[in-house]
DNA sequence: ACAGATCATGATAATCATTATCATTACTAT
DNA sequence: ATAGTAATGATAATGATTATCATGATCTGT
């Protein structure tokens, strides 16, 4: 099943409705890179179609967000941003507070401790983000000179 | 030394001065349970002198942070929060997200496997955060009933 | 295929948090 | 004390998100 009609089967499942507006918004999406903030993806959607608002693209990205297919993204810059999930690793970020530019992190160690934790508690896990702030290697070199 | 100490410390460091809303905002923030938010605190220190303004205790907060003195926290909530940093042991949050409950957790293996992710990229670790989100166990034994 | 019901859309306004502006006030060093 | 400079607080500006609502699109049962 691709992502595209998992999002079908949600909006079905959810008594919503398919329409040509959304489709765009959810294909223009998934073709973007990822990290993109509702601004950003508003401003691809209107080259594919002018018509098309800034609401629709907001309330589409939050269907998507319950349906399981991005998810948000703090990078501490005061923006929301969405990634791609579906279909992807799950992955954190580590990201370079001076120039803004970020890996992506996996360890399934880290995994483990943290249903470790969660299991403690009492809790049941839904999702997790952690993001590592720090200075990547290119500003740390120009700081040195 | 003491918060308040330390906060002077980096008021004088950075040629800036202390005055009394900034000791006011302060002192209030450190004598309140944590997180709160800018509002909230807003609030709390009317109540000490109402002539201090919004702008002043979201400019404090933007210092205190600067001087390590507390850090945010996002709790997806929409709302930017504050905690208390200094002089408190490192943690993270377990986030319900019905009802908003949260425990504080720590785990030394945590902590040790992300020095070595951020070591392997090259990067120089600042800081982190890392939420996780799940259902407490009060609101699992409700949904079971 | 049609009609009616209902949902989605998009333009705009409302909301909310944060940040900028700037005249006035307060602090500091001399 | 005084001059210089920073801090304050009222207000406006900004930016992101959410609500409103008349209009248009979609779906369902027949």
């Amino acid at each position: 099943m691709d992502a595209k009609e998992k999002f079908a089967g949600y909006l079905k499942d959810k008594d919503l409705r398919q329409s040509q507006p959304r489709d765009i918004v959810v294909d223009v999406f998934l073709r973007t890179e990822r990290h993109v903030t509702t601004q950003e993806l508003f401003q691809l959607v209107q080259k594919k179609n002018p018509r098309i608002g800034y609401a629709t693209v907001s309330r589409t990205l939050k269907l998507l967000t319950e349906a399981g297919l991005c998810r948000t993204v703090d990078f501490a810059d005061g923006a929301q941003r969405f990634e791609h999930e579906y279909g992807h690793e799950h992955h954190d970020h580590l990201i370079c507070t001076r120039c803004g530019a970020f890996v992506e992190i996996y360890s399934r160690k880290l995994e483990i401790i943290q249903d470790e934790l969660v299991r403690q508690h009492g809790y049941e896990q839904i999702s997790h983000k952690l993001q590592i702030f720090g200075i990547c290697p290119k500003c740390l070199k120009k700081h040195k000179s």
